[in-house]
RNA sequence: CGCGGGGUGGAGCAGUCUGGUAGCUCGUCGGGCUCAUAACCCGAAGGUCGUAGGUUCAAAUCCUGCCUCCGCAUCCA
């Protein structure tokens, strides 16, 4: 059991295939802030994190790089740590799932769980695409072919090994119901339940070696590899000595937080918590599963992606800026916004104008007036004790979400506080002190205002690793360390020792009045307006976006005359029968019947809108089935993914007419 | 009947579990201050909390129906 100082913390471990985004950038950042303010309290924090290294996808792009699939894991797992540094993420342990010390601790267990008869060996029956090299189930196939590639499949039947989830089913629902903290935020527990209530079914924990070649060995029976989850989610134990360093594993075990993404919870509430049952261990205290991020307000995909990536980030804000909104902006568990102009407002308004100027201008008052050494603290005035007694308070309800990861009311407290020192500083008015020459009464104000800066600055360093520590410098202030004890000394106004040097240099968090260049062209790149604060919904999606982006490679014009474009009057429109996002059309391109186009445009035309328009198609294209329709053509439509407009004919014309 | 999340002053959100004067940030308007990063402080305008009904002394909050938006999945020739 680990102890009451234990504070053990983990982020999934990321799939190395990909490349590092936002979203892994957030749940890291939010498990860094944690375990940074755990750590400053005292607590004996470990912090995980790491990359999920085996798989087909993996073993398929070390081959097709020519090296093997060791070397490509090695190569993929640096743009994580890299990505971890310039985000100043300070982790205890880095774990990959190819490392001895891992897969010993998979086999181990995998052992153990055969042993106590938790393991057993069935036949698994499936449809097999060899195109894709994967299963699917009857209702998956589409006219009997694999929906994906549209080739033949065939029914396989393979030996598996299976592990007896169903058996620890019913213990953890009762976990769930007897813990109520277990699964974050709250709402996300029924999903849960609901899903174990549908039952819970065994889990094929295996693949045959020969289909799938980089996986841990099964450990008696080399025909086979482990699977996926059973691998990856066992890094969450054999990082930390399960099976090897006793002491170790039971000084950090159980975890005291779990963060996933909200569609890894079930996996892990249950694929998890049931394999740790099994081996007669607890899960852990907490498994929070936090929100997704959409990109100026659409959902993340690779081009949109690029407008937040973390390193352009970085770039144009500073990881302690990134830091801060991302865990500032949005309440953690739901799912928020990532606007620059959003970015900007939250930035400039809280850390640049509110807190930075705060420390600005007591320091150059100080300075000026006081000689720039921490001034001796006399009587307390009624103001003074009221905002004392503010700090105070704001120090314990931070501290009550922080231990909750509740980051953004956190933050908010944290900016009351602030505020309450903007507001002091014009009520005491110290430049009128300074006139008058009332030297005690302004050494006393402006050693509050310092004192609320030290404060302040003490508890945003787990977050802004960077300034958090300079202003304490500049403070005259030592790093904070603090303990159960000194957290409730930390809002006194009696700490910053009297006489030592300050410095004013320049301001911490400059305002950032236009969006950097880089941010701007990204923006454009992706052809993405950035948001307007005042923007309201019935222009936002009416806007018509002209703007034309793509770099494409240059063709001859013999290429370009391969393409044949007809215009085409639309005669009949209707919803696809099985597909939300199509509609297939009747389109006379002046031939003796009209051709069934089927295009990708339900989203932004009713059906009934459409006959009579007349349209550009190209229809030398080869014929295709699009989900059991077979499409004759294409119709030309501007936006990318997203359809803007369909593309039209400003003069009447026949249809059928060359277009060129 | 695929799964899930929303609809709260101009914008973005909190509050809904545990009914009881509707809160925060930004923006707008007016005023103040001059130490400061064109910043800070004060005040004001602006919401019958999507809609219809129900329960209740009392509903943003509980119950039922409906409308609507958005993710995921199938899918964008």
């Amino acid at each position: 059991m680990s102890t009451d100082n234990s504070f053990y913390i983990t982020t999934p471990i990321y799939y190395v295939n990909d490349a590092p985004h936002l979203g892994h950038a957030y749940t890291t950042v939010a498990a860094d802030v944690a375990s940074r303010y755990q750590r400053m309290k005292g607590k004996d924090v470990f912090f995980l994190t790491g990359t999920d290294e085996h798989g087909q996808k993996v073993y398929r792009a070390a081959q097709k790089k020519g090296i093997s699939p060791q070397q490509h894991v090695d190569e993929m797992a640096e743009p994580y740590k890299a990505l971890w540094k310039r985000l100043e993420v300070q982790y205890d342990d880095f774990i990959r799932t190819t490392e001895p010390r891992h897969t010993r601790v998979v086999q181990g267990i995998l052992e153990k769980l055969l042993e106590q008869g938790d393991i057993y060996q069935d036949s698994y029956k499936g449809w097999y695409s060899t195109a894709e090299e994967r299963f699917w189930t009857e209702k998956d196939l589409i006219d009997g072919k694999c929906p994906a590639s549209g080739q033949p499949v065939e029914l396989i039947e393979e030996n598996n090994y299976f592990f007896r989830m169903g058996k620890y089913a019913d213990k953890l629902a009762q976990w769930i119901e007897d813990h109520p903290d277990f699964i974050q935020p709250e709402s996300r527990k029924n999903e849960v339940l609901g899903a174990l209530k549908k039952g819970v079914g065994d889990l094929c924990i295996t693949r045959p070696a020969t289909r799938l070649p980089w996986g841990i060995p099964v450990p008696w029976d080399p025909e086979y590899v482990t699977y996926v989850w059973f691998d990856a989610l066992t890094n969450y134990i054999s990082a930390i000595g399960y099976g090897s360093d006793e002491n170790q594993f039971r000084r950090h075990w159980p975890a005291s937080f779990h963060l996933v993404g909200k569609d890894i919870l079930t996996t892990h509430s249950i694929y998890w918590s049931t394999m740790l049952f099994a081996l007669g261990e607890e899960p852990a205290t907490c498994l929070y599963a936090h929100g997704w991020w959409t990109v100026e307000g659409n959902k993340m995909s690779k081009t949109v992606g690029n407008v937040v990536s973390p390193h352009l980030l970085i770039d144009a804000y500073g990881a302690d800026a990134v830091r801060y909104f991302l865990l500032r902006e949005i309440t953690f568990g739901a799912d928020g916004d990532f606007a620059h102009s959003a970015f900007l407002t939250r930035y400039n308004a809280e850390l640049a104008n509110d807190f930075g100027n705060l420390a600005h201008r007591a320091l150059s008052m100080t300075e000026k007036w006081l000689g720039g050494c921490v001034p001796e603290l006399g009587e307390l005035s009624e103001d003074d004790q009221a905002i004392q007694a503010l700090a105070k308070d704001v120090v314990a309800r931070f501290d009550t979400h922080m231990e909750g990861l509740r980051y953004k009311d956190a933050y908010g407290a944290l900016m009351e506080l602030v505020g309450a020192g903007n507001k002091y500083i014009d009520t005491q008015a110290p430049w009128s002190l300074n006139k008058a020459g009332n030297m005690t009464r302004l050494a006393t104000v402006m050693r509050v205002v310092l004192e609320i800066c030290r404060i302040t600055s003490t508890l945003l360093t787990p977050v802004c690793t960077l300034r958090g520590p300079e202003l304490l410098r500049r403070l005259g202030a030592p790093e904070p360390q603090l303990t159960a004890d000194s957290l409730s000394t930390l809002g006194q106004f009696t700490l910053l020792s009297a006489g030592a040097t300050l410095e004013t240099g320049s301001p911490l968090f400059p305002r950032i009045s236009e969006l950097p260049e880089s941010i701007a062209s990204a923006l454009q790149k992706a052809d993405l307006q950035p948001k307007k604060t005042t923007t309201s919904k019935s222009t936002k999606t009416k806007t018509k976006e002209t703007t034309v982006s793509e770099e494409t490679a240059l063709i001859n014009f013999d290429d370009f005359t391969k393409v044949q474009f007809r215009t085409g009057l639309i005669e009949s429109a209707e919803k696809h029968p099985n597909a939300d996002r199509l509609l297939v059309l009747k389109v006379n391109v002046g031939e003796e019947s009209p051709r069934t186009i089927v295009a990708g445009i339900a989203n932004r035309f009713d059906p009934e809108d459409l006959p009579g328009q007349t349209v550009v198609v190209v229809i030398n294209l080869k014929p295709a089935k699009l989900r059991g329709v077979v499409s004759e053509g294409m119709l030309l439509a501007a936006g990318g993914g997203d359809v803007k407009g369909l593309v039209t004919v400003a003069e009447e014309v026949d249809p059928g007419t060359i277009v060129r």
